[in-house]
DNA sequence: GTCTATATGCTGATAGAC
DNA sequence: GTCTATCAGCATATAGAC
């Protein structure tokens, strides 16, 4: 089993593959990006870039896997909270916090539709993101209006998010104003200071 | 001035190839969609759809130009409403009705970054469109908490309406929804039915 | 002023040698 | 696992016919 130990060589390759897309992907864009560029970056060809992904659309979803199983993950907790206010503020909570610190992979979402079309695709298998997120923030029926209300706020916070225009903004500023709004959109109850 | 009658043969083959590149574009979205399909369809050769527009983002910034130009005009007549409330109300009815009647192009602006780049083009001159749509939606002096939810509104607007999930929906139906969304997220009061 | 023919240097992707 | 070689298709460009 030497051979499937966790540091081969291959691996490493790969993930500093997936590092330097990342990099340029945030710098130029995806479409900005051509594997010559990545292969260039390390020092190899763009053939065997090829070995370790069959496509470019496989990396940038590889770039993108890591913040989906996150929100995959912020999901089941706030399924497992006791009362429906605690279930919608920990979902809420959670995707805004997962936006603000994955910002720059956000900006790339936003703009790129080959990453776009990688994140649909992860998210409308069985454990469908998109039902799950409407049930947490609109109730298990919650009707045509609850549906685009749900659909308003998730994607008005994540373009807002990924925004170069807040892009100066530190983390907590731009997390609490995104909390607040979407609190504000769900009808939820003001907190105390 | 017989050679700048209305009709010349070059208006005419720029018209087609605008309604042509539409056409494409909503069926293939614009990166699917070549100068060479294009021409195709024409039935001429690349180069002649280069004589008429010097690079495909400039048939882009076309496709978009007049949704442009009447989101500008919907700016316009609520700026020159008397009351505030009145402004909002036009001005959100008057976004949210363009959303809804260009929806395909509205779908084609969120999943391509050429067509959001050709926007942000066009929105960023003097007549900023952000601003005057903040300042019409939030007041004067809207402050970050309040820019921040203008953003949020029209972005998630924006998303939703041009959305996949939505297109089996008649005009109408989307139309009120949205405009309902947008209202109680400016915390504007119940209309009567 | 309107178009055709032709060419350049990219791109993502594949086949096969080492 | 990485290479060289090669592919068709792309946006773009220019020269020149009419």
């Amino acid at each position: 089993m030497a051979s499937m130990t966790v540091g081969t060589v291959a691996e490493d390759t790969k993930s500093r593959l997936l590092a330097t897309a990342v990099r340029l992907f945030s710098e130029h864009g995806v479409g900005g990006t051509s594997l010559q560029m990545i292969a260039d970056e390390l020092g190899v060809t763009k053939a065997a870039v090829y070995y370790h992904f069959k496509t470019k659309d496989e990396i940038t979803e590889a770039v993108a896997a890591p913040a989906l199983r996150e929100l995959e993950q912020v999901l089941d907790e706030a399924a497992a909270q006791r009362s429906r206010g605690a279930q919608i503020d920990h979902a809420l909570a959670g995707f805004v916090d997962l936006i603000v610190r994955h910002r720059t992979l956000v900006a790339l979402f936003n703009t790129d539709p080959g990453v776009a079309r990688a994140i649909d695709r992860s998210l409308r298998g069985e454990e469908n993101f998109k039902t799950r997120m409407v049930t947490l923030l609109a109730g298990p029926e919650p009707g045509l209006a609850g549906v685009i209300t749900v659909h308003v706020i998730l994607a008005g916070l994540a373009l807002t998010g990924g925004a170069p225009d807040h892009e100066d903004l530190d983390d907590d500023t731009l997390r609490s104003h995104l909390f607040e709004v979407g609190r504000r959109m769900l009808g939820r109850p003001k907190r105390r200071a």
